[in-house]
DNA sequence: CTGAAAGCGCTTACAG
DNA sequence: CTGAAAGCGCTTACAG
């Protein structure tokens, strides 16, 4: 049941098991005869290599580990798909540990993916950070953080700014006649859940609106919380006109409650959300949303983590989010026409 | 800058490798004392084992392969969830592998799971299977199939029975009137491509009604080809007054197809969908779909999965789907109330 | 260009 | 209960 190994390959082709390894690894100094053996061995053979072998001798095991947040969330979903494939193309496989906003469980995932290993790890943190991840960065672990950061963690951050989109935001939002603007915030343990909130109140600011506690929801960026804040955001006795989601999710839950309600979205309240997704193209009304450029982050968070692994420095970007106006805070868009697709027939 | 080893902590707690190891192992033949020291170094010296070296030495990683055809569908996305939490309860890992559909990524990802010794292999067939995959399950690597399967292979298959969803489906469109009905497939190389058509036309046949060619689109399971479908259909001299998409990704793009067209669902035609997600509650209309048990099937598979690699059998599982209906086929159903959530307040 | 040998960090019979 | 030693499957100086 042992299956076959680099000494059966190299009994077969004749070789010693130095000189398959070096075939097998495309060193320069191989004669083509003993090549042209070896590979044949291998095919007959059916050979594959244990990377579990390899990766303890040369002590490295081409994977990157990513620990995000929630694989659920859509954003999440895509930003771990554009990670995957970044790295496949430099040569990674990546593993991925989901901490469902939970520290416990992203300590669980830090920790076995430094034992298994892995060369290198992308971080969206749930909170300030466990000791564990907080030593390996300052064991020299190459690490980077994408869409999260942990402020004083020497780390390059790979993130998007949604300053200037929440202003836009609420730019549109004001010229809709909306002076009540209230926020189901993320977590403040986490970058993004403060900065949303910052945001939004310094936008607000600069319209002489107040943002008011009970118009701030202390929400942890899944439905439920979204849910739930909005309830309470209804119940108070004078309820907001517009409802800003932290997230996608929480706009889910603020649907979810409105609906349960039976009030309607945006007659009797506006509802618009941080992160955009193809569903809110059809949702009941569309959702103005701010889009980041997903994709984007995470080849740019696998490209730096490379690099750190390389030696090189890693550099920190920061990329625009931008505004997508729909009709959930009033006033009817432009109507819009589906995300082209390459495959498109013209049809009359 | 070499990570301190079993070595170090041997010398720290001044017995030997051989007993450091048994310590951490939980080997009965230990002395309190002996363990206590070792325990003590361990703490004091930040020890974590390396899990490679582990695994070389004793051949299993503890970590399950997952191949799945597409991350961003969020069928397989709540799959990948309750597979990797009941994976993490019977102490595994889990690493993704997202084939996106591509018979070639999914190889790539099968080959490198395996040259990677992973203990055991979940997939989610793309295709027929390629010789690496069917030589792996000959050769008797722990595998099992999920949702998707391979006919003639000797693999447990954990899925669900959509044929009675489907039926109810069928029942459902005929009583609103509906008679001209049309369906986006999936890709007929996949077991859920072929099926979801089969039962389609078999339960149209017990209403006398046929399932004309021009009634059947190929898709492959993504958003555009449920889009262009969508198109084709509506051109037909005679459109299909429902159009039953195979996969939720299809039905968005069917919605934007139909949308871009200035149409309506359903009063221009009716739309209902194979998977059931959070978001079909709240797009415009609510969307009728067929409803898989995600999770029940994530953990049944692992639990099968598991048994395999501990040399039992791993039983084969079929979990019966449900029909939701919603508004998108006509006629107003029961108001929805979202999903009950533990947390929920009760409201004036 | 090639091979013998050491060694990566563990675990586990084998003696004691 | 404990230690010395072999060995998991590779890679890579070191000689030749």
């Amino acid at each position: 049941m042992a299956s076959i190994g680099i000494k059966d390959v190299a009994a077969e082709a004749g070789v010693s098991v130095a000189t398959v390894s070096r075939a097998l690894n495309g060193h320069p100094s191989v004669s083509p005869a003993a090549r042209e053996r070896v590979l044949a061995a291998v095919e007959t053979l059916g050979y594959r290599p244990n990377a579990v072998a390899r990766s303890l001798r040369t002590d490295q095991t081409r994977t990157l580990g990513l620990v995000i947040s929630d694989v659920m969330n859509p954003y999440f979903t895509e930003l771990a798909r554009s990670v995957e494939e970044e790295a496949r193309a430099l040569g990674y496989s990546v593993i991925i540990g989901n901490a469902d906003e939970r520290p416990d469980l992203q300590d669980h995932h830090v920790t076995t993916l430094l034992d298994r290993r892995i060369d290198g790890l992308l971080v969206s943190p749930t909170d300030g950070g466990s000791p564990r991840m907080l030593d390996a960065a300052r064991a020299g672990t190459p690490m980077v953080f994408v869409d999260r950061w942990i402020p004083g963690v020497d780390v390059p951050v790979v993130r998007s700014d949604g300053r200037a989109a929440v202003r836009d935001l609420v730019a549109h939002l004001y010229g809709l006649g909306h002076r009540r603007l209230a926020i189901i915030a993320g977590p403040a343990a986490t970058t993004t859940g403060r900065e949303r909130v910052d945001a939004f109140r310094e936008a607000l600011g600069a319209y002489g609106l107040p943002l008011p506690d009970a118009y701030i929801g202390q929400g942890d960026f899944q439905a439920d919380s979204g849910r739930r804040v909005t309830e309470g955001f209804l119940d108070l006795p004078e309820p907001p006109e517009v409802v800003f989601a932290a997230d996608n999710l929480m706009a889910l839950g603020a649907l979810d409650a409105v609906r349960a309600r039976g009030l309607r979205v945006p007659e009797d309240i506006a509802l618009a959300a941080f992160d955009d997704i193809r569903w809110f193209v059809h949702t009941d009304p569309p959702v103005t949303a701010i889009a980041q450029p997903t994709g984007d982050l995470g080849r740019a968070a696998v490209r730096a983590l490379v690099d750190r692994i390389g030696g090189r420095p890693g550099e920190s970007v920061t990329l625009p989010a931008r505004l997508v106006v729909r009709r959930s805070c009033g006033e009817a868009a432009p109507q819009e026409t589906p995300s082209p697709s390459p495959v498109r027939r013209s049809t009359p």
